[in-house]
Formats: structure tokens, C-alpha cells, sequence
RNA sequence: GAUCCCGUAGCUCAGGCGGUAGAGCACUUGACUUUUAAUCAAGGUGUCAUGGGUUCGAGUCCCAUCGGGAUCACCA
């Protein structure tokens, strides 16, 4: 233990000495935040020159102590809550009961530490320097923190010293981290906006809101790595999900018009900073509709989020260089289009051994085993994705990459599928839905035979899925969204990290400061 | 998985060509009844990530391991 957590220890046994409980079990009802009193506090000078405040004149407040600055017989504080920061001024003379002192000299002046939670009851004025501060009459030990927080100190004109940066220690105790700063508070609250945004808008198309199960028995819906576990009682194996499609997609055959789940999903591969193990997922499913349908509820959507997190309602969210236009209707290229505009290249007529050779000349790796398709999506990945900034449907995919979509009403050897990119990368994928239970079928054998021949992540074919679509599923359009991705985008963060409270990390092992697993 | 960079006090960091460790803040003691990155005076702080090696001597050089970051690969 540090010398300073001995010292802290230390206090909290004389305290309780003192009679002070430094864990208190009562409410403390706090009737005033430090953010609202700072900008809202009035008061007006007299003709005689004497000042009246006009408001919070007896207010509650709770929080933790951020700064102390002692000045003699009086001291002042910083006190933190949710909303912010305001000053405190604690007077000596405000604390002496009888000739008993011991309240100012010792209890606040020498037990209380940076960290600790108070509440205080006083009156809020203005000092000579014109700050918003509240006069403390009263002030409660609400839990004492054993621990020295950093210390992150900020001058008048914003400019921030000692800031605690280190990503790791940041990451793995985000408690400190947004107390301390508190300016990456935004970044959650606006993911959370986010979210409550989408939630109303697909409430208000109609759609009901469930939920489908985690552990699966057989895992599908997208191409990936499953992370399993094992049932003891029922002695199976049970995949975590890396999909709630095909369940969504039960329950469209069950009767319901429009289903949604914003779903945390398991991937077993890669940490970086675009993918987290656990990441959330939102579905959206809708009986009757295509994927044209798709794009423009997609355009009403994002464009609503944009607005509710901008600075000034509108459609455009700065991100990096770029000023991202949320306002639809986005810009639509076939994929042939597109790789036509980027590459040159035309697909309706190039042959496998072109695409190859484009692939050879520009770096593109390759294997041999790939076909037109995944060619397709190598050069497509390499050479237009990073074009594409503003919102862009890229529709009409492949056949062959796309297990789970309909044929195209009139392009052979296409599906009605569209990828929606935004700076850049993909945040949303759509089709309008295989209904077919006969080609489902058949899909699935095809990956089936991708499994056989060593591909880890074909898809395995789903019993209860294809009976399911043989009882009749009605056409169906939907569309799946990364939510940590499109969070990224609203809030200008560049790593998936920033925008989890607990991104997934190597364990701490022998870290001196980590706490012990077990006794 | 590969490559490169990083790991020194509670936090942010400095430690030249190898000679047994420093600053600011935090902390401790004292002064100050409107301070605000408070100020002033005095004083502590450490398994230099871990384990080996080279050396008379390692924070420093070498190797391995652990953790983090960046780039790349993977994510059809």
C-alpha cells in the first residue's frame, strides 16, 4: 500500500473515533446541481450598494472533492457532481461549536482528502473575483475514498496540466477516468442519445422492440467465429451468438410486420481499433417491404440522429476533416458502378483472369482459390471503400457472398443486398431477405461445402431456420447496424474503445496496483 | 499473427557515453478568514513492468516474458 492510501486509512479510523461514520446509510436529498447554480445563479446590486441574491439561497448539494485551497481560518473547495463543478466556501467560524473547533481543524482540514463524497447545505453568492460559489453552513461526509484520484488541473482559460492520458489505465478503471475527465462523460451520453433516437424512430414505424436468445444452439446470421460454452444440465455445447438474424427472421414468420433487438454480439477474433469481442448490433426486420424501402427509412433515420447530436440541430456531424452530411437522400451506386468509377474496370465484361491481373499490377493480394466474387471484394475494399465518405449505398452484391439475401429481381447472378459506407467504412448492411426455403436450402449446402473445404466461418445450415421458412415467410426487407461503429461517427472518436465504458483487455497479472482476485 | 514504439513516485514526465534516481502536481508539517493551476516555508515518496544475461558496477546495453499504443494482416 502507498503512503498515501496508509494516510487515508488512517483518517477513516479517526474519524471513527470521532463519531463520524464515514459510510453513512441515510439518504442525502440533494435538491441543486453545481452546473445549474453556476449558470443560473442572480443577483443584483442595491443603490446603496449592497448586493441581493435572488436565488438558491438554501440549496443541497452532493459530490466528491476535486480541489481544496486553504486560506487561513476559511478554505475553499472544489466540489464535483453529475452536471459539473462549482466552489464551495467553508468558513471556520461556521463550525466552532462552543469552544470546540475540532470540526474545521481537524475534520475538514486534516480527514477530508480529495476524492470523498460530501453533501453541503449552504447559500450561493459570488466571491470578489465574481465566481459563482456556494457558502457552506452545513457539510456531511457522505464516503470516504481511499484512494488518491490523479489530480488534473485546469487554469482559467481551459488549459489542462497533469491530464491522466494513459490509454491502458484509462480503459481498465473508467470510473477514475471520467472522474477525472469528465469531458469523455459526452461521448457516453451521446451514444446513449443515439440509441434513444433510433429506438423512437423505429417505435414510431411500427416496429416492436424483443428479444431473442444469446446462447444458440446452432450459430448463423453472419460469417464469423463463434465463441462456445457448454450447458451442464442439458450436456451441449452452446454458441454465443455472432447474429440475431435468423431468430428476428423467425419471428417475422410468426406474424409480427416489424421486429427490432439491438443485440450485443460475440465475435471470436481480432481486438483493435475498430472491433471489440462483444459489440452491439442493431436489427431491424419489416414484412412486405424491399430493400429500396431500406435506404430511405435508413436516410430518415440517421438524418434524425444527426440532428438530435449536432451542435445545431442539423444533419451535419464534423468528424476528423470531414464534414459528414446525414441529410438524405444519400448517394446510390451499384457496386459494378462503383468499381467502374474507381477502377476503370468493367465487370459486366471483365473474366476472372482481368480481375487477377488488375489485382497483380496493383498490389492486391490474392489467393488462388478465390473466385469473381471475392476478387470483386478485394478490389472493391482496396480501391473504392476509402472513397467513400458522405453516406453511400452500395448496392447489388455477388451472389455467392451473400447466403442469406434474395436473388435480384432482375440482375443474374446478383442479390438484392446494399452496404451502407460512411468515412470510409461499412455501417450497415441490408437486404431484402431470403424467403425461398428451397434456395435457403441450397445455400446453405454451398457453405456447407466452403466448410469442407477448411472455411472456419461458413455459415452452418439451420434446421429450425429452414423449417421456419417453410411454413412462409412473408417478403421481408432488413437491415443490420453497427452501433459502436456509427457511435464512432457521432461522437469523432477514432477507436471503438473510446466509445465502450469497458472495452475488452488482457488481464492485469502482476500489476502492483491491481486488485486481488481472490483471497 | 507480424513489425515498430512505450512501461521510472499516486498522476504527467526528465534521466547524455553504464557509476546505485529527479522535477511539477499530489502527499505530510506549519502560516494565511474571498482563494481559484491559490500562495509562502519545510519535508517524505520508488521491487526504475517481470525474469535472466553482460559488467567491478545496469533505469541505461543484450535476451526472454507480461502489459499498452501505432502500423499491417485477419474480419470472404
Amino acid at each position: 500500500m502507498t503512503d498515501q492510501e496508509l494516510i487515508r486509512r488512517e483518517a477513516l479510523q479517526k474519524l471513527r473515533e470521532l463519531g463520524i461514520d464515514p459510510y453513512p446509510a441515510e439518504a442525502f436529498d440533494v435538491t441543486a446541481f453545481a452546473a445549474d447554480i453556476a449558470a443560473n445563479y442572480r443577483e443584483e446590486v442595491l443603490e446603496d450598494g449592497t448586493k441581493n441574491r435572488l436565488n438558491y439561497q438554501d440549496v443541497c448539494l452532493a459530490g466528491r472533492i476535486m480541489a481544496v485551497r486553504e486560506a487561513g481560518k476559511a478554505l475553499f473547495m472544489n466540489l464535483q457532481d453529475s452536471s459539473g463543478r462549482i466552489q464551495l466556501y467553508v468558513r471556520r467560524d461556521e463550525f466552532v461549536y462552543g469552544d470546540d473547533a475540532t470540526f474545521f481543524d481537524v475534520v475538514i482540514k486534516k480527514l477530508l482528502d480529495l476524492g470523498d463524497y460530501i453533501g453541503v447545505r449552504g447559500f450561493a453568492f459570488k466571491t470578489r473575483t465574481g465566481e459563482v460559489t456556494v457558502h457552506v453552513r452545513h457539510l456531511k461526509l457522505l464516503s470516504k475514498s481511499l484512494r488518491p484520484l490523479p489530480v488534473v488541473k485546469r487554469d482559467a482559460e481551459g488549459h489542462i496540466y497533469d491530464a491522466f492520458t494513459d490509454p491502458e489505465l484509462r480503459h481498465r478503471m473508467r470510473y477514475v477516468d471520467l472522474t477525472v475527465n469528465p469531458e469523455y462523460r459526452q461521448i457516453f451520453i451521446k451514444r446513449s442519445k443515439m440509441i434513444r433516437t433510433m429506438r423512437a424512430y423505429l417505435d414510431e414505424l411500427g416496429l416492436l422492440e424483443v428479444e431473442t436468445p444469446i446462447l444458440q444452439p446452432v450459430y448463423g446470421g453472419a460469417l464469423a467465429r463463434p465463441f462456445i460454452t457448454h450447458h451442464h444440465a442439458l450436456d451441449m455445447p452452446l454458441y454465443l451468438r455472432i447474429s440475431n438474424e435468423l431468430y428476428l427472421k423467425r419471428l417475422i414468420v410468426a406474424g409480427f410486420d416489424g421486429v427490432y433487438e439491438f443485440a450485443k454480439v460475440f465475435r471470436n477474433e481480432g481486438i483493435d481499433r475498430t472491433h471489440n469481442p462483444e459489440f452491439t448490433l442493431m436489427e431491424f426486420y419489416v414484412a412486405y417491404k424491399d430493400y429500396h424501402w431500406l435506404m430511405g427509412v435508413t436516410e430518415q433515420m440517421l438524418e434524425r440522429v444527426a440532428r438530435a447530436l449536432s451542435d445545431d440541430g442539423g444533419p451535419i456531424i464534423p468528424y476528423g476533416e470531414h464534414q459528414l452530411n446525414f441529410a438524405g437522400p444519400y448517394t446510390r451506386f451499384t457496386m459494378a458502378e462503383a468499381i467502374q468509377k474507381y477502377t476503370g474496370l468493367d465487370i459486366e465484361t471483365a473474366s476472372e483472369r482481368h480481375l487477377r491481373a488488375y489485382c497483380d499490377q496493383h498490389n492486391i493480394e490474392t489467393d488462388p482459390s478465390m473466385g469473381t466474387a471475392q476478387l470483386l471484394d478485394e478490389i472493391f475494399s482496396e480501391k473504392v471503400e476509402k472513397h467513400l465518405i458522405q453516406p453511400t449505398f452500395i448496392l447489388d452484391y455477388p451472389l455467392e457472398m451473400s447466403p442469406l439475401t434474395k436473388k435480384h429481381r432482375s440482375k443474374p447472378g446478383l442479390v438484392e443486398r446494399f452496404e451502407l459506407y460512411i468515412n470510409g467504412k461499412e455501417v450497415a448492411n441490408a437486404y431484402s431477405e431470403l424467403n425461398d426455403p428451397l434456395d435457403q436450402r441450397q445455400r446453405f449446402e454451398e457453405q456447407r461445402r466452403w466448410a469442407e473445404r477448411g472455411d472456419e466461418e461458413a455459415m452452418a445450415t439451420d434446421e429450425d431456420f429452414l423449417r421456419a421458412l417453410e411454413y412462409g415467410m412473408p417478403p421481408t426487407a432488413g437491415i443490420g447496424f453497427g452501433i459502436d461503429r456509427l457511435a464512432m461517427l457521432f461522437t469523432g472518436q477514432t477507436t471503438i474503445q473510446e466509445v465502450l465504458f469497458f472495452p475488452q483487455m488482457r488481464p492485469e497479472g502482476q500489476r502492483k496496483d491491481a486488485p486481488a482476485a481472490f483471497e
